[in-house]
RNA sequence: GCGCCCUUAGCUCAGUUGGAUAGAGCAACGGCCUUCUAAGCCGUGGGUCGAAGGUUCGACUCCUUCAGGGCGCGCCA
């Protein structure tokens, strides 16, 4: 509908132009909103505010010229000129009731797959190899994780990278610890706890010098390939993404050892690469390391930022593997489209590295690269968790005190739910709950860690979705053998309803294109609230309610709970039948 | 010192490319279960949108300055 208007208005724009009205070239942007108080109409545009400047006249008399020229529709009831020039339009009954129709009978409920579908890689998750995920970890996987699904369902190719941090000096002494726990006793059970085995390894590696001056001699065979060391580098991959895989299964992450992409994988290019940059004039020698200077990063007086690509000692740096991951990214996995998820801090970093790869060439024109920033986690005394050493909560025992909690209020509503149902219920609801406390904020600011404020099951959270959606179900159940019909709308609970099913095709593209999965959180809550008011208003299964009230209604039942499922499913969160 | 990001109700957050009276949830208070699941619905109170200028018919939104907070800054990742 929203197009259609648009087209209207586009044309009229364009016999404005022809009549000279208005000036040929002038660039005029038609929008049409969707309204806020239905006293407004259905949707309104400003268009003759805009033109008032060119056309040099009032804007109430444009709005009347235009409204003049719109054609009359059965689908268009009203058109009204209100307030400083706003042009309302009011949509009939009828034609919403045919469009939620359209919706139903299309099985991806009116969100139209896109016709210039492109390669995407996103970049999420990334744990650290030989450490535990924590809390923090909740938001590149969580929302990394709600953009696969939803930019899959919009038709897009996407790969999926975890880019793991599985290379670095400190694998030396991770190395040589690895080995004196394995010296020590046969079995090497005592990896369960991470992040105490990286605590220790650290503690040998300070306090114990025979142990620093293998861990270093490590590093070095580690790099240079040695058999040994790659060995038990590749044991402590294997043993961290374990771990991490029952994460993701258990927080229902699409992610599997397949897209482990670690940063270990672009080693091989990196001598290459600054190679390359040399030759390409871009990197220089600059006391003894090579850099690359920045003009388009200087400060005010004009001096270019410095990036380190190679240190002194020919090592590389990270910066290093994200301009050679770009390339890789671009090169060989074919991406159109870049997304990384990774906190603020890495803001800058990653600007640099994508303007080096820029102007290296490796980049192809057209290709977007954009960063997924947020804020970090911080502690109640407002400082940031630390993962080095400690003391961070871990991802496991938030995704624990989400079941229990989530048991415990099980326990105490007053439900008939079978034994074997209370299970799923209990981790559907908690782990629900759990990611939709980072999805449905967009917030680029830090936030603290609360438990209480991630673990409630009330208000705007996943529950009460899930619990809107069970709602439903409940109604088909008891409809027995009443199917859904013709859609006639006539409270205004259910032309609401109706109205929003309708944003749904807008909203999925508004999230993808700003890579904001809480548009999709916001939009179904607003839906499952309308529901809720419908439900109270509206009875169904009444013995007074008409035949085909009923069908109309349980038509309407359906659009709200396929728009739910499909939407939390995109989010990648899970419905229930009954709760 | 240089640079990036942020500031909306007591708390947590929404607020479409600038639009009509800035909205939810939590917390507080008052109603609603013999009626399709009360994880719910209805109502009340709560705001100098960090501050000041500027652009505009119109600014939470765009520009400038300032204050406050966070983060980053040549050999860690």
């Amino acid at each position: 509908m929203k197009q259609k208007i648009q087209d209207i208005l586009t044309g009229i724009v364009e016999q404005f132009k022809k009549d000279n009205l208005i000036p040929q070239d002038s660039n005029v942007r038609v929008m049409i909103e969707n309204t806020k108080d239905k006293k407004n109409g259905d949707y309104a545009t400003n268009l003759a505010m805009l033109l008032a400047k060119p056309m040099k006249k009032k804007p109430q008399e444009i709005a009347s010229l235009i409204v003049n020229s719109i054609p009359v529709s059965n689908e268009i009831t009203k058109v009204e000129i209100a307030g400083p020039g706003f042009i309302n339009f009011f949509v009939s009954k009828n034609y919403l009731a045919a469009q939620v129709e359209a919706i139903l009978s299309d099985d991806h409920l009116g969100v139209k797959v896109t016709d210039k579908p492109e390669t995407v890689v996103i970049d999420y998750s990334s744990p650290n190899v030989a450490k535990e995920m924590a809390v923090h970890h909740i938001r590149s996987t969580v929302i990394g994780d709600a953009v696969v699904r939803i930019l899959e369902f919009l038709g897009h190719k996407v790969i999926r990278a975890n880019h793991i941090g599985d290379w670095g000096t400190q694998f030396g002494m991770l190395i040589a610890y690895l080995e004196k726990k394995e010296n020590e006793n046969a079995s090497n059970l005592e990896l369960s706890d991470l992040e105490a085995f990286y605590r220790e390894a650290k503690k040998c590696y300070e306090s114990d010098e025979e142990f620093a001056v293998k861990a270093r001699g490590y590093v070095v065979k580690l790099q240079s390939g040695d058999e040994y060391c790659l060995k038990m580098w590749k044991k402590l991959v294997n043993i961290t993404m374990v771990q991490n895989q029952e994460i993701y299964n258990r927080l229902n992450i699409s992610l599997t050892e397949k897209d482990i992409m670690g940063e270990s994988l672009y080693n091989p290019m990196l001598k290459p690469l600054v190679e390359d940059l040399v030759n390409k004039n871009l990197a220089v020698k600059d006391d003894g390391a090579m850099v690359v200077y920045l003009k388009s990063f200087a400060d005010k007086d004009g001096n270019p930022r410095c990036v380190i690509v190679q240190k002194k000692d020919g090592g590389f740096l990270y910066t290093t593997t994200d301009i050679a991951c770009t390339k890789y990214r671009c090169e060989t996995l074919g991406a159109n489209r870049i997304i990384c998820f990774a906190d603020s801090r890495q803001h800058e970093h990653l600007m640099m590295s994508w303007e080096i790869a820029r102007l290296a060439g490796y980049v192809p024109e057209g290709v977007v690269l954009e960063h997924g920033a947020f804020g970090m986690m911080l502690g109640k005394d407002g400082k940031p968790f630390k993962t080095r050493d400690g003391g961070t909560v871990k991802l496991k025992d938030l995704l624990n005190e989400a079941e229990s909690r989530a048991a415990e209020l099980i326990s105490q509503r007053n439900n008939d739910l079978p034994d074997n149902l209370k299970d799923e219920v209990i981790k559907t609801v908690a782990m629900g709950a759990v990611k939709y406390a980072d999805l449905s904020k967009n917030r680029t600011t830090d936030y603290v860690f609360d438990w209480d404020n991630m673990l409630t099951f009330e208000g705007n959270t996943a529950p009460y979705l899930q619990y809107a959606y069970s709602r439903i179900q409940s109604i088909f159940k008891k409809a027995g053998e009443a199917k859904p019909g013709k859609i006639v709308i006539t409270t205004p609970e259910e032309e609401a309803l109706a109205q929003q099913f309708v944003k749904f095709n807008e909203v999925v593209n508004n999230a993808a294109n700003k890579i904001a999965p809480h548009i999709i959180c916001t939009y179904v809550y607003e839906l499952a609230g309308l529901f809720m008011r419908f439900y109270e208003a509206c009875p169904i299964n009444k013995d007074e309610v008409a035949e085909d009230v009923k069908a109309s209604r349980l038509a309407l039942c359906k659009a709200a709970s396929s728009i739910i499922k499909t939407g939390l499913n995109m989010l990648g969160i899970n419905v229930l039948d009954r709760m």
